[in-house]
RNA sequence: GGAGGGGUUCCAGAGCGGUCAAAUGGGGCGGGCUGUAAACCCGUUGACUUCGGUCUUCGAAAGUUCGAAUCUUUCCCCCUCCA
């Protein structure tokens, strides 16, 4: 074709890699990625005290738009997670405190910063916090600025509100409000952050064609909307679970020796889709290796991914603690430790009250069950009496692994 | 406003006076197989236990009964249909 012009090369990347779904504009947006270097935003809603590998895609979105010259900015919903976005909600969501919801913007930040680069002054992420403009609006005036923009008729066709009223399931006039000011959102950051791309999870398309039409409107420009796929797994679960919960991207909730299990554990069949999704490997590569050995793949994946987060020498740690831990014999210094006083062991403390301590399980019971199955090990070796006493006997140079079925395993150091 | 149906253990869903800590399926956990995968097979899945039992659970409260998830009353909440 006469008229044939390559993709724009962080839309081309956006896609190799599975993050595209949804634009509202592509040859436009490819255009303007080339001309100029843009600003785009992704809102993160500070609900959770910390975020988990759901969020990871956008954050990868983030450092994309940071490689190729662009400037990420981050929307910490500071404002609107005062009301509570319905998209994907059955019920309303419990409302939190203004203190919670601080405390989780500041653990949230830290995170993204850990993901981001903040030394380049064209690519350092720009952070705000979208309570900062919406707590002061005064109400008369955003209905005739804002207001006028929106009809019900339309909104009343959103997806996240259908679906409420279908199920006769209640939308507070508060939430039903959510979309209007994420809206708002895209077109302040427009206005006076020059930002010109929002990009999210394909749930928020509709709140981000909001933002662009109502951009479209107000002040007549034209503003762009990129929206990721919904991750599935291949065995159609939800991604984002390991033995203990969560996958949190804060050691504090999630140790890193977990957070890297959690991906040597990924699903064969997910292996190279998330190689391409959550590392910097280039597209080609992960092609050149993709024939190689399953297990070499997930321990890359999972030393690439965990170093993201939590640094090249704690990923390694992580490997070494796993193979440490699953070859058997050795006692795995790198495996998470807790320590206990060794007045504890003077009191003749019982396996079942050393998990107990160890918080690897909190139910008597589950342990009894567990040591019926075979399930318990001490130093690799099956515990089968759930009423031994554990003794200093046991502890090598002041440590004892403790494992609980294959995987969960633990340090215990006494002092 | 009128007429019905329902709220059961993580979820779905049976039970409808004692044999019910409650069928079955899903999920979870553990074991086996393997590759720390998937699939498959087996076990387990309220808490505590001196392993004899004990205690707490079937929307909430009160009641009937020797005995209630099961019957009665009141209250709360959901759903379907008709206006």
């Amino acid at each position: 074709m006469w008229n044939y012009r390559p993709m724009n090369k962080f839309l081309k990347e956006f896609k190799d890699r599975g993050y595209f779904y949804q634009c509202t504009n592509e040859d436009e947006l490819s255009k303007l990625l080339d001309k100029e270097k843009i600003r785009g935003y992704i809102g993160f809603d500070c609900t959770a005290e910390s975020l988990h590998v759901g969020s990871l895609l956008q954050i990868m979105c983030l450092r994309l738009l940071q490689k190729h010259g662009h400037r990420p900015i981050v929307l910490l919903g500071g404002g609107t997670t005062r009301i509570g976005d319905p998209s994907g909600k059955d019920k309303t969501r419990k409302i939190l405190t203004e203190k919670e919801i601080e405390k989780n913007i500041k653990s949230i930040e830290k995170i993204l910063k850990s993901y981001l680069d903040n030394q380049n002054p064209k690519t350092k992420p720009i952070f705000l916090n979208n309570y900062s403009w919406l707590k002061g609006l005064n109400y008369i005036s955003f209905l005739r600025d804002i207001g006028k923009h929106f009809t019900i008729n339309k909104m009343l066709t959103f997806e996240s509100v259908k679906t409420r009223l279908e199920r006769e399931q209640s939308l507070s006039y508060m939430e039903f409000n959510y979309m209007i000011l994420q809206a708002y959102d895209f077109l302040e950051l427009n206005k006076k952050k020059n930002c010109s791309l929002q990009i999210g999870g394909s749930d928020q398309w509709g709140n981000i064609v909001n933002g662009t039409e109502l951009i479209k409107r107000h002040s007549g420009k034209q503003a762009y909307g990129l929206t990721t796929p919904l991750i599935t797994l291949a065995s159609g679960t939800k991604m984002g679970k390991t033995e203990t919960g969560a996958v949190w991207l804060d050691k504090k909730l999630l140790s890193s020796y977990d957070y890297w299990q959690f991906w040597r554990n990924i699903d064969d069949r997910d292996v190279i889709k998330f190689l391409k999704m959550f590392t910097d490997l280039k597209i080609d590569e992960i092609d050149k290796i993709k024939d190689q050995d399953i297990n070499k793949l997930k321990i890359k994946l999972a030393n690439e991914a965990t170093s993201m987060l939590h640094g090249k020498k704690v990923a390694q740690n992580s490997e070494q603690a796993a193979k440490e831990a699953f070859s058997g014999k050795s006692l795995g210094s790198n495996l998470p430790s807790i320590n206990i006083k060794s007045e504890n062991l003077n009191k003749q403390i019982s396996i079942i009250d050393l998990i107990i301590l160890s918080k690897l399980e909190n139910s008597k019971s589950e342990i009894r069950r567990l040591i019926k199955g075979n399930a318990i090990k001490i130093n690799d070796k099956i515990i089968s009496d759930e009423k031994l006493i554990i003794k200093n006997q046991f502890f090598k140079n002041n440590y004892l692994k403790l494992s609980i079925g294959k995987k969960r395993h633990l340090k215990i150091e006494l002092n």
